[in-house]
DNA sequence: GTCTATAACCGGATAGAC
DNA sequence: GTCTATCCGGTTATAGAC
């Protein structure tokens, strides 16, 4: 399915910058990124409902149809919103991932970090959780079309612990990553419907719950509590991966 | 306002059976049950996003505008069937929870009703998660105005527990049936993105996880784990309460 | 005042000409 | 790659019937 090889291409033009030598930006490629921004920027002023195709169509200077043939929905803007967010994230996260070796501050820079770089897009983000609930959307991070995104997010987590000096144990190693990540989804799933001013409360959530995440994998060591973290860990890995059905929805891209 | 009122008053209309003495139910309440039990048969059949207003209307032998009169959107049906399915759950698991005091019987019971009674709407379910994640929707099930029915579903989870002959820790006893709740929330997002046969996988889920809760809960009163259900418990306690600003989000009944 | 219907409006999406 | 014209479905306005 070269499509899907293409869509992940598009996802990220102007990210790495191209194989190309020099800015060789063809038109369509510059055109698709006016579109882009012009939408994002709508989105964040306007909210997503309140923007209209035809209102980014008309702003970035194409007509309607010319916008969907670079984004296939309204939908898809999205995709390349994801994209967008964790670059700022990971760029966010650089400073104390370099700096620290303390699995705690390490967790808790990450995690500070992504409600920082989530702000100015508060309530758009309700919109895309929205859509990312969805099972049969391919926006849904849980999706095969997510995928390349999805890993980037949870090779951050496996950095998070893999570089950290605290001693995880082995048999949490291999999914804590992610485990970590679902505990960000959960952490954003809060965020959204966080309305406390300046979102202080999901702040707090995420110092102490960051807090009570560190000392539970440092608990899971203790022999005591091996059976629960055996029976933790069976069912996460037995009910992982949604195998070969994946993508099996309505909806195909 | 006296239409939120109203509104949970439909929202049961049909279900206890109303205040007047006999079947008084009146031409317009008739016609509203014969839409609902319409739309939601072909939500079921076709979906909810192929099933349109217009079908709907037309099945039902009502006019679009109509239609409109008795739910004010699409999404409200929803609401009814939010009602719908709790009454059946609850039926569904009065047989275990009249029969067993063991804590980990009655949750599994109830877990097993909810996803059994779910199945048919499994399609369906994704559909409703997907409005029900956005915060600025009133069938949230987080918001302001689906609290009768969250509530009517943590008291299910407060008589797990209470009627149980399995003693919980006085330290969790509060909040676990609100916890439950989650825990079951938590189930019913896996289970709609679960595509393996006859939902297989979400059984084992449940089997697995309720193992796990039942044994967390008895773990919680070892001394070893004192503090950390400490943190657990303020953190829930501390991050619970949307407050005062509840219904803040953009769009009102 | 309760109910029903018709005719629009609006915005996401598509077809097909250039 | 770009446009215009059009479809389709959720939603609303509004007029009248009971």
């Amino acid at each position: 399915m070269p499509e899907q090889e293409n869509a992940r291409l598009h996802l990220v033009a102007g990210r790495s910058k191209g194989s190309d030598p020099a800015t060789k930006t063809s038109k369509g490629e510059r055109t698709r990124a006016r579109i882009l921004e012009t939408a994002l920027e709508l989105f964040r002023r306007d909210g997503y409902e309140a923007t209209t195709m035809r209102v980014i169509a008309s702003t970035a200077g194409v007509s309607l149809g010319n916008a969907y043939y670079y984004f296939k929905s309204k939908e898809h803007l999205i995709q390349a919103f994801y994209a967008r967010t964790h670059d700022e994230h990971l760029a966010a996260c650089s400073g104390i991932l370099d700096s620290s070796g303390n699995l705690k501050t390490r967790l808790l820079g990450v995690m500070r970090a992504k409600l920082g770089t989530s702000m100015p897009y508060h309530r758009f983000s309700g919109l895309l959780f929205r859509t990312a609930a969805d099972p049969s959307s391919p926006l849904n991070p849980f999706s095969s079309q997510s995928r390349p995104v999805r890993e980037e997010s949870i090779d951050l987590f496996r950095s998070v612990v893999l570089d950290s000096t605290t001693k995880v144990p082995a048999v949490l190693a291999k999914e804590l990553p992610g485990l970590l990540w679902l505990y960000q989804m959960g952490v954003i799933l809060y965020w959204i419907h966080d309305t406390s001013p300046g979102c202080d409360k999901s702040y707090r959530l995420v110092d102490r719950s960051v807090d009570l995440v560190v000392r539970l994998i440092k608990v899971s060591a203790n022999p005591l509590m091996r059976p629960i973290v055996r029976s933790v860990m069976r069912l996460v890995s037995e009910l992982k991966p949604d195998s070969e059905d994946e993508g099996k929805g309505e909806k195909h891209d």
